[in-house]
DNA sequence: ATAGGGTTAG
């Protein structure tokens, strides 16, 4: 009894394997009551090798031990494993009980095997267990997940006792399969609603869109938990109601993790960044309820877009004494925080200091590398990639045909692309052909991008013209400009950025006249350029600079600090085409 | 046995 409560409380392998031995020595090793506890004692510490050893030594185990070795595999998310063993435990002629069923079924929906499902179903009624609460909740599951909900429907009426668990996912089932009617309907004749079932048929409304029915039920739920809040917080953050988001937070009794993250998320879905740091600093000055990893991820996505490198750089230090350091998520936004910040030195560190990548970490970096300039090596990691066996995806390619862009190397930029389509049966998207274009366009290649663009077996959209055109502009071919801005306009008639283009272009060759009608027509439009932004990071705080525009006070300065910087430049060699920047901002670089 | 959050892109 004691080495059994010892087995439940163990925390390190070595410990584990200690009282292992001094189950083998009294001779328990086999007892039908210590083994499967040893098989969960190493599944707890995810040492499954262990746990099936333990298992495969047992001469003949009962279905206690089936069961715990089953559900082993099932809490460890090796859902094929499940199946297989429930197949074999049916050939030694070991009878299930009313656990095993439940596990088998939820690793069949987890693999998402309809079949396989309906196949323990019927093994289900045959050894009767047909009438079990549990079984059924299981077959419910099984049925809405594979979307025949009428199957899962049969097995609700044919249960004897409906518990409110049952009740829960049968309604689940009509949501998940987008019949909120008959959801709502059957939570109106549910004979008991705890909180999870209220929770259940919000998200179901919130799921939809419609905030308003689901603040109806929310407001009428007998008792609230902090999942419910947090339910209708994040609903009205990815709905768009940043307001009625916040005043939530600001009402509700109590707060963990998940609602700072659903808050914080929500100012970063709809693009309120500066608010994301606020509320992170706010967190932290409370002092409650601490960052996790996917706070920590949500506010690198900021930094990254931002530009706010010391920020970043704190969240760095932050993860690495909060324990997140292996976290794969919170490393993936680190290598694209400092990318983007424009400090690649870090994020190859943070990336080669990475035990486990994913697709994502490889994307990321070899992004990273290609918008760096240093396409050569986003190449060179492309071939490590292959090496190691990830399989590029759409996104890769993205990457891989912008570093040859960058790079200029239009020949290997068009063998990648046909590398994608032959060797990965990717089918190219928009994307990849906006890539192609670019690829050619920036090269100088301007006849073989119109080309490109003819023979694409999309239309082109307005991104991809006016690459083209500006391309075109840089190569100062007229013609072809006008062919593409042609193109553009019919795309986007409205958009004032068009327009800018056009006379801008019209500057380029002292059309002046031609400049001015271009003006008048954007201000029919009704619409108006929004003035280019950009970020920058100064002294800890995150200041914005507008296009051409003196916004800022020290904006003299600032003006002046380039002038010199560009000198810096001449006088080393570098020999920039500023004509057009000195013509329309009236100064001279 | 019931339910929740995050990262890459022309």
């Amino acid at each position: 009894m004691l080495l059994i409560s010892l087995l439940q409380s163990c925390k390190t392998i070595k410990h584990l394997q200690e009282i292992q031995t001094q189950i083998i020595v009294n001779g328990l090793e086999h007892n039908d009551y210590v083994a499967p506890r040893i098989i969960t004692a190493y599944a707890r510490l995810k040492k499954m090798v262990y746990a099936r050893k333990v298992f495969d030594r047992i001469p003949e185990p009962n279905t206690t031990s089936w069961n715990a070795m089953i559900k082993a595999y099932a809490q460890c998310e090796f859902h094929r494993e499940v199946v297989v063993l429930f197949h074999r435990m049916k050939k030694l002629d070991v009878s299930p009980n009313c656990f095993t069923f439940p596990i088998v079924l939820r690793s069949c929906v987890k693999i998402g095997t309809l079949r396989e499902g309906k196949e323990v179903h019927c093994f289900v009624i045959k050894s009767g267990f047909g009438a079990n609460a549990f079984v059924g909740t299981s077959l419910i599951e099984l049925y809405s997940s594979g979307r025949v909900i009428k199957a899962a429907y049969k097995v609700f009426g044919e249960m004897v006792e409906r518990n409110v668990v049952a009740w829960t996912a049968m309604i689940n089932g009509y949501i998940s399969c987008g019949d909120i009617a008959s959801a709502r309907c059957l939570f109106e004749l549910a004979p008991e609603r705890d909180v999870v079932l209220w929770n259940t048929m919000v998200v179901g409304y919130i799921e939809l869109g419609n905030m308003v029915e689901a603040r109806k039920l929310f407001d009428q739920m007998p008792k609230k938990d902090v999942m419910s809040w947090n339910t209708v917080l994040v609903g009205y953050a990815n709905n768009g109601d940043v307001k009625e988001c916040e005043r939530l937070f600001e009402e509700m009794p109590e707060r963990n993790v998940f609602s700072w993250n659903g808050l914080i998320g929500g100012y970063a879905h709809n693009g309120s960044f500066f608010k994301v740091l606020d509320a992170l600093k706010r967190m932290l000055i409370e002092g409650r309820v601490f960052p996790n990893d996917v706070t920590l991820v949500i506010v690198l996505s900021v930094c990254a877009r931002l530009g706010a490198f010391a920020l970043g750089k704190w969240v760095h230090v932050y993860a690495e004494t909060n324990g997140y350091k292996e976290n794969i998520y919170v490393g993936n936004a680190l290598i694209d925080m400092y990318a983007k910040c424009g400090i690649i030195e870090n994020a190859l560190d943070v990336f080669k200091s990475m035990d486990k990548k994913d697709l994502i970490t490889w994307n990321t970096i070899i992004g990273g590398l290609a918008t760096h300039g240093q396409g050569d090596d986003a190449l060179s990691l492309f071939s490590q990639m292959k090496n190691a066996k990830e399989i590029p995806d759409e996104i890769t390619f993205i990457g891989v045909l912008c570093a040859c862009t960058h790079m200029g190397f239009v020949e290997n930029g068009l063998s990648y692309f046909q590398s994608m389509v032959d060797d990965y049966s990717i089918v190219p998207r928009i994307e990849h052909y906006g890539c192609m274009v670019d690829l050619l366009a920036r090269a100088g290649h301007l006849a073989e991008a119109i080309k490109f663009i003819k023979e694409m077996p999309i239309e082109a959209d307005a991104v991809i013209w006016a690459n083209l055109l500006a391309a075109c502009r840089m190569y100062k071919n007229v013609e072809l400009a006008e062919l593409a801005l042609q193109r553009l306009m019919a795309l986007e008639p409205k958009n004032p950025a068009n327009f800018v283009m056009l006379s801008n272009i019209y500057g380029d060759l002292g059309r002046w006249k031609d400049v001015a009608r271009a003006k008048v027509a954007m201000r029919d439009t009704g619409f108006k350029k929004l003035p280019g932004c950009s970020v920058i990071e100064v002294n800890d705080t995150v200041v914005e600079f507008y296009s051409l525009y003196d916004k800022h006070p020290q904006s003299e300065e600032i003006y002046a600090t380039l002038k010199g910087l560009t000198k810096l430049l001449r006088s080393s060699g570098y020999a920039p085409d500023f004509e057009v920047l000195n013509k329309i901002s009236g100064m001279s670089f």
